[in-house]
RNA sequence: GGGCGUAUAGCUCAGCGGUAGAGCACUACAUUGACAUUGUAGGGGUCGCAAGUUCAAUCCUUGCUACGCCCA
C-alpha cells in the first residue's frame, strides 16, 4: 500500500477505530497478564464531550495504550453516570419548553420519559469518545443505573445502616437538621454542592423591645445606649427570618449585656417572647454585639438554638419548600405574611410584595427600624434603611438560586469515620496524590468533613432502600408496642432492608405480627384506613440517593462487586504477574474484580477531587477492605490518583456556556484530526497547572503529523519497509549506529516520562527525536547511502531506518493512534515486499532498550552536525548561498574520519572537496570545531571585515565564558568548598573554552 | 479569616544550586529534490520585587506585590 501524497486524518480515524472495536483489539485475552486498570470517570448518560473530558480521555488512553503495548492485560472501564440532578433538570426543561410539566405525571411515569431520554441522547459522549481515539473496553460498559449496579449501591447502604460507628450510631442514620434546601429544584442537597457567592445585600439594625417580666412589669437595663434602655439592638442581613426568631444572643464576656441576659424579648411583628441568652457565637464587634437567633433557617443559629436547649424537633420553621412564608408551629405569623416569597431572587421581577420588604416596612412604621447615615460625596448626610454591604451567600450550584437552610428529615453518612482510613492511606502512601500538592487539600478536606447528606428529593435515581411503618392506624395504636421494642414517643419505624421481602419479615419482628400482616403501600401514613384488622402498611421512603452515592462505587461496582466475591488462589499471583497456572491461560477464570482491584491509576480533574475521588477512597476501603479485614494494599480504590487541571480558554477564562467561549473538542478533531488534539492535550500537561486552549499549538502538533507522515512516504519510496526484528538491526554505519542508540535514550527517557506521569515530558521527548533527530539528521545523513547504489551500505541502512521508524510508531502510538496504525500497516506493504506482520500496532510490543549508546558513532555524528552547523552559520553570516558548494582544508587529524564521510558531508554540508594539511595563504573562511579548525579558501570570494566581524563575535562569546569559569576557578572558596565534580567540570570547560577561544584568535590573526 | 498555587523570551509554557530552554510569533535567506502542513540561520530574557542562606541563587528560606483557585 503506497502512502497518499496527503495526510488526511478524517480519512482514517473511522477506518482504524471501528477495525479496533470489531477486532477486540481494546481489551484482547491476557489472561496470564499482569493487569492494568484505569476506571473512567463516568461522563453524565446525556452529556456531551467538552475540552475538559478531552484532556481527561487523552492522558487515560495514553496509560491505557502504553501499558497495552508492555504487555499487560489493561482495562479500561467505561460508563455512564445517570447524573441524578442534572438529567432530571435537562428532561424537565424540555418538558417545559413543550409546555408540559414533571407534575403532569407519577412517579413512574417520569422516571419512563427519562430512561426514554437516556435512550435517545445516551450515545452521544460515547461516540464522541471513540471520536477521540480511546481505547474503552467497551463490550463491559456501564451505567450506574444498572441492575447491578443498583444491588451494590443498596448493599452500601444497607451494610452502612447497619455498621455502627464508635459511638454506637448507623454509619448511616436518620437525622432531622438543617439542610441546605434548593428551593428551586426542591430538594436537599450537600455542602459540596454549594457555592458561597459574593453579592450586594444590606445590614439592617432593629430594636427588639424588652418584654415585661413575670409580674408584667416593664424591664429595662443599662445598656449601650444609655441607662434604662427597653430595647436590645440586633442586626441582620435577613430580616424576614425574624418571624421565626427563638432567641437573642450576646457574647457571655460581652460585659454592657451582662444585665439583660436571662431576660426577654417580645418580638415585633409576632409578639413572640423569646429570652435573651449568652453564646459565644455572638461578636461583641460586629453591629450592637447582639445577634437575634433563628435556629431553624441559619447552620450558626441552629447550633445556639441546641447548646440553649432548643430540640431540632421543637425549632420553628417558617418557609415551604418554594422559599415561601409558612406559618410557624406556634401560629403566630401574622396573615398577611403567609405566602409571600422570602425575598426577591435575581432574574425575578415580580412585583408581589416579598417577606422580607414587608417585613422592614414593618419594623419601620413601628419605630424599630434603626436607620443607617452615611455621606454622600458632597459630604451631605443621606439616611437609609439599612448600610449596604458584600454578603457571602450560599447558592445551589446547580439549581442557580440561595440555599435556604431548612428543617427536615434526611439521611447522612458518618463520613467522619469512613474519611480516616482514606487519610491514612494517602498519609502512609498507600496511595500516592500526583501532583503531590493536593495532598494537604485532601488532608484538610477530610479531617474537617461534614456528615454527608445522601438523600435527595428526586425521582430519577436509586431510591433510598428504607421502609416506614405506621405507628397507629385507625384504631388500632402501636405507640406502646412500639416504645417497648426500643422506639421513641412518635417516632416511625423505619426499615432499612436490600429489598421489601426483607423488609417486611424486619417489620414483621418489630409489629410482633405475620408477614402476611404487612403490605407494601404505595402512599404515605394517613391514606389508610382501617380494615377492620390488624394490617401493616409499609410505604418506601420517597427519596433518592445522592449521584456521587452510587459514583464513590465506580471502582469496584463495575468490576463485578458484590456478585463476584470470589478470591481464587491464582487470582493474586496473576496481580503479581507471575502465574504459570495454566488453569488461567484457558481463559479468564481469575475473578474480573480480584484481578482488577485495586486499580493501577485513577485519573480526574482536581474539581471533583471531593465529590468523587475522595468518596471512592472512603467506599472503597471500607467495602473492598471488608470492614477493616483485609490489608489497605486490597481495599484502596487505586495505588495512584492524579490530578489535572482546566483547560481554560486562550485568554485564560474559565469556558462556560454563559460566556459563549466554550471551545468544542469535536470541531478541533475535524480541523487538524483526534491525533494533534491529543498530542496538544499531552504535550500540554504539566503537572499543577490548568491548560489555555491554543489552537496554533494544535495546528503545529497536526504539523507534526503530516512531518511524520511525509517522512514515512520518503522512506517508503526509498525502499524501505516494516523492521523485520524486534531488537535493533546490526550496525556499522556510523549514522545507523548513532541512531540505535539515540532510540534506546529516547525510550528510556520516554519509560521514565510515563512513570512519573509526566505527559509533557513524553510527548516532547517523542516529538524531539522524531523531527530533529530523525527527520532532520538522519534521514539527511542516510540519503546518500539509500540513494547510491545498492550495496551491503544501502541494505543495512534500510534495514534501520526501517527499524527505527517502526520504533518511533510504537512510541508514539499512545500520543498518536491513528496515524500511527496506518503507518503501520503501509509500511508493512511496501512494494516489492511481503508483509512481515500481520498484526496491529495496537498489540505490538513496546520497545525494550537492549543495544547499547555506541560512543563512537556519538561523537562522528555530533561531529557532523556540529560542524554542518558551523559551515551553514557561517555562510549565512557572510552572505554566502546556502547551497554553494566550497572546499576545506581539514587539519590532518581528521583525515581517518572525514575520509569515510566525503559523501555525507558532500551532501550535508556541501562541501565540493576537502583536503588536509596546513592553511594556504589568502583570505578564507575559518570554522572552529570541537577545537580544530577548518579551513574554507574564499579567495576574491569573501568580505574579509564580515568574516573578522563574524570571528571576532564567536571568539567574544567564547572568551567570556572561558573568563567567567577561569574567575570561579580563582576563587580560592569555589576549589576549596564546591563539590569535586563542579570543580572538574570548570576545569574541563576552561579548558576547552580557552582551545576554542585560542583557536578563534589564531583565526583572526590569520586574517590580518 | 485559613489554605494552596502561579509569576521565566512578544505569546503559551518547560526547567535547574554552577549566570537559561521548547513551541508559536518575529527577522533574513532558500525553494521543481519526503515535506511550504517545508528547510537553514538569526534576534529576543538583569528568570515579579527585597532581604537572607551558600564558594555560587532564576532555583533554597523569609517577607512583599500581583493574579488565580479552594475552604470558612
Amino acid at each position: 500500500m503506497t502512502i497518499d501524497k496527503n495526510f488526511e486524518p478524517a480519512s482514517i480515524e473511522k477506518k482504524w477505530y471501528d477495525h479496533w472495536e470489531n477486532n477486540n483489539a481494546f481489551r484482547p485475552e491476557r489472561p496470564d497478564a499482569q493487569p492494568y486498570t484505569i476506571v473512567n470517570p463516568p461522563p453524565n448518560v446525556t452529556g456531551s464531550l467538552h475540552i475538559g473530558h478531552a484532556l481527561d480521555n487523552t492522558l487515560q488512553d495514553i496509560m491505557i495504550r502504553y501499558e497495552r503495548l508492555r504487555g499487560k492485560d489493561a482495562l479500561w472501564v467505561v460508563g455512564t453516570d445517570h447524573a441524578g440532578i442534572a438529567t432530571q433538570m435537562v428532561v424537565e426543561r424540555q418538558m417545559e419548553a413543550a409546555g408540559d410539566k414533571r407534575s403532569n405525571y407519577n412517579r413512574e411515569e417520569f422516571i419512563d420519559k427519562v430512561w426514554e431520554w437516556k435512550e435517545e441522547s445516551g450515545g452521544t459522549i460515547t461516540r464522541q469518545l471513540r471520536r477521540l481515539g480511546c481505547s474503552m473496553d467497551w463490550s463491559r460498559e456501564q451505567f450506574t443505573m444498572d441492575p447491578h449496579f443498583t444491588k451494590a449501591v443498596t448493599k452500601v447502604f444497607v451494610d452502612l445502616y447497619n455498621k455502627k460507628n464508635a459511638d454506637g450510631r448507623g454509619m448511616i442514620y436518620r437525622d432531622k437538621r438543617l439542610v441546605n434546601w434548593d428551593p428551586k429544584l426542591k430538594t436537599a442537597i450537600s455542602d459540596l454542592e454549594v457555592e458561597t457567592r459574593e453579592i450586594n445585600g444590606n445590614f439592617w439594625r432593629f430594636k427588639y423591645p424588652l418584654a415585661a417580666d413575670e409580674n408584667g412589669d416593664t424591664v429595662t437595663f443599662d445598656g449601650p445606649d444609655g441607662a434604662g434602655q427597653n430595647y436590645i439592638e440586633v442586626a441582620t442581613t435577613r430580616p424576614e427570618t425574624m418571624l421565626a426568631d427563638m432567641a437573642v444572643a450576646v457574647h457571655p464576656d460581652d460585659t454592657r449585656y451582662a444585665d439583660v441576659v436571662g431576660k426577654y424579648v417580645e418580638l415585633p411583628i409576632t409578639g413572640r417572647r423569646v429570652p435573651i441568652v449568652a453564646d459565644e457565637h455572638a461578636d461583641p464587634e460586629l453591629g450592637s454585639g447582639a445577634v437575634k437567633i433563628t435556629p431553624g433557617h441559619d447552620f450558626n443559629d441552629f447550633d445556639v438554638g441546641k447548646r440553649i436547649g432548643i430540640e431540632a424537633k421543637d425549632m420553628l420553621n417558617m418557609f415551604d419548600g418554594d422559599g415561601n412564608v409558612c406559618q410557624t408551629s406556634d401560629s403566630l405569623i401574622p396573615k398577611e405574611y403567609v405566602g409571600l416569597h422570602r425575598f426577591k431572587l435575581e432574574k425575578e421581577n415580580g412585583t408581589k410584595i416579598q417577606a422580607r420588604e414587608l417585613v422592614v416596612r414593618a419594623l419601620k412604621e413601628l419605630g424599630l427600624l434603626i436607620p443607617h447615615i452615611s455621606k454622600n460625596k458632597k459630604g451631605e448626610e443621606v439616611v437609609s434603611d439599612a448600610e449596604p454591604r458584600i454578603i457571602q451567600t450560599p447558592y445551589g450550584d446547580r439549581g442557580g438560586v440561595v440555599i435556604e437552610p431548612w428543617l427536615t428529615d434526611q439521611w447522612y453518612v458518618d463520613a467522619q469515620t469512613l474519611a480516616k482510613p482514606a487519610i491514612d492511606a494517602v498519609k502512609n502512601g498507600d496511595i500516592e496524590i500526583v501532583p503531590k500538592t493536593w495532598e494537604k487539600t485532601y488532608f484538610n478536606w477530610m479531617e474537617n468533613i461534614q456528615p454527608w447528606c445522601v438523600s435527595r428529593q428526586l425521582w430519577w435515581g436509586h431510591r433510598v432502600p428504607a421502609w416506614y411503618g405506621p405507628t397507629k392506624i385507625g384504631e388500632f395504636d402501636f405507640t406502646e408496642h412500639l416504645k417497648s421494642q426500643g422506639y421513641r414517643e412518635n417516632q416511625l419505624p423505619v426499615f432499612v432492608a436490600t429489598t421489601f421481602k426483607e423488609a417486611r419479615i424486619k417489620a414483621a419482628e418489630v409489629y410482633g405480627l405475620e408477614e402476611s400482616d404487612i403490605f407494601q403501600a404505595p402512599e404515605m401514613e394517613g391514606q389508610f384506613v382501617s380494615q377492620g384488622t390488624a394490617r401493616i402498611p409499609l410505604w418506601h421512603d420517597e427519596d433518592v440517593l445522592d449521584t456521587w452515592f452510587s459514583s464513590a462505587l465506580w471502582p469496584f461496582a463495575t468490576l463485578g462487586w458484590p456478585e463476584d466475591t470470589t478470591v481464587r488462589a491464582e487470582s493474586v499471583e496473576v496481580r503479581a504477574g507471575k502465574s504459570n497456572d495454566p488453569s488461567t491461560s484457558s481463559g479468564r477464570t481469575a475473578s474480573l474484580l480480584h484481578k482488577h482491584y485495586p486499580n493501577d491509576l485513577l485519573i480526574s480533574g482536581f474539581d471533583i477531587l471531593f465529590f468523587w475521588d475522595a468518596r471512592m477512597a472512603m467506599q472503597g476501603i471500607e467495602f473492598m477492605g471488608e470492614g477493616g479485614k483485609k490489608p489497605i494494599e486490597e481495599s484502596r480504590p487505586w495505588k495512584t490518583l492524579y490530578l489535572h487541571g482546566l483547560v481554560r480558554a486562550a485568554d485564560g477564562q474559565k469556558m462556560s456556556k454563559s460566556k459563549g467561549n466554550v471551545v468544542d473538542p469535536l470541531g478541533l478533531i475535524d480541523e487538524y484530526g483526534a491525533d494533534a488534539l491529543r498530542f496538544f492535550m499531552a504535550a500540554m500537561e504539566s503537572q499543577g497547572r490548568d491548560i489555555k486552549m491554543d489552537d496554533e499549538r494544535v495546528k503545529g502538533y497536526r504539523n507534526f503529523a503530516t512531518k511524520l507522515w511525509n517522512a514515512a512516504r520518503f522512506a517508503q519510496s526509498n525502499g524501505i519497509g516494516a523492521s523485520q526484528s524486534l531488537s535493533a538491526p546490526t550496525a556499522t554505519l556510523a549514522a545507523n549506529r548513532w541512531i540505535i542508540g539515540e532510540i534506546q535514550e529516547t525510550l528510556t527517557a520516554l519509560d521514565k516520562a510515563l512513570a512519573d506521569l509526566r505527559f509533557d515530558a513524553a510527548a516532547n521527548t517523542i516529538y524531539h527525536f522524531t523531527w530533529d533527530l530523525f527527520c532532520d539528521w538522519y534521514l539527511e545523513l542516510i540519503k546518500p547511502i539509500i540513494q547510491g547504489e545498492d550495496n551491503d551500505d544501502t541494505s543495512e541502512t534500510r534495514q534501520v531506518a526501517g527499524w527505527v521508524l517502526d520504533q518511533i510508531l510504537v512510541m508514539l502510538h499512545p500520543f498518536m493512534p491513528f496515524i500511527t496504525e496506518e503507518l503501520w500497516h503501509a509500511m508493512a506493504s511496501s512494494e516489492g515486499r511481503k508483509s512481515a506482520r500481520n498484526y496491529d500496532i495496537i498489540l505490538a510490543k513496546w520497545p525494550v532498550p537492549k543495544a547499547k549508546i555506541d560512543n563512537d558513532a556519538k561523537a562522528e555524528i555530533d561531529w557532523i552536525i556540529a560542524f554542518t552547523s558551523a559551515m551553514r552559520s557561517a555562510k549565512n553570516e557572510l552572505g554566502i548561498a546556502p547551497g554553494a558548494k566550497l572546499d576545506c582544508i581539514f587539519p590532518d587529524a581528521l583525515q581517518a574520519r572525514v575520509g569515510t564521510l566525503q559523501s555525507t558531508l558532500e551532501r550535508v554540508a556541501r562541501i565540493a572537496s576537502s583536503s588536509f594539511g596546513d592553511a594556504p595563504d589568502g583570505a578564507s573562511m575559518q570554522l572552529v570545531v570541537d577545537g580544530q579548525t577548518i579551513i574554507v579558501p574564499l579567495e576574491g570570494v569573501i568580505d574579509i571585515e564580515a568574516e573578522k566581524a563574524r570571528l571576532t563575535k564567536a571568539y567574544e562569546a567564547v572568551s567570556k565564558e572561558a573568563k567567567s569559569l577561569e574567575g570561579r576557578l580563582s576563587n580560592e572558596n569555589f576549589v576549596a568548598r564546591a563539590k569535586p565534580e563542579a570543580v572538574e567540570k570548570a576545569k574541563s570547560d576552561l579548558a576547552e573554552k580557552s582551545a576554542e577561544a585560542e583557536r578563534l584568535k589564531i583565526a583572526l590573526e590569520r586574517l590580518g
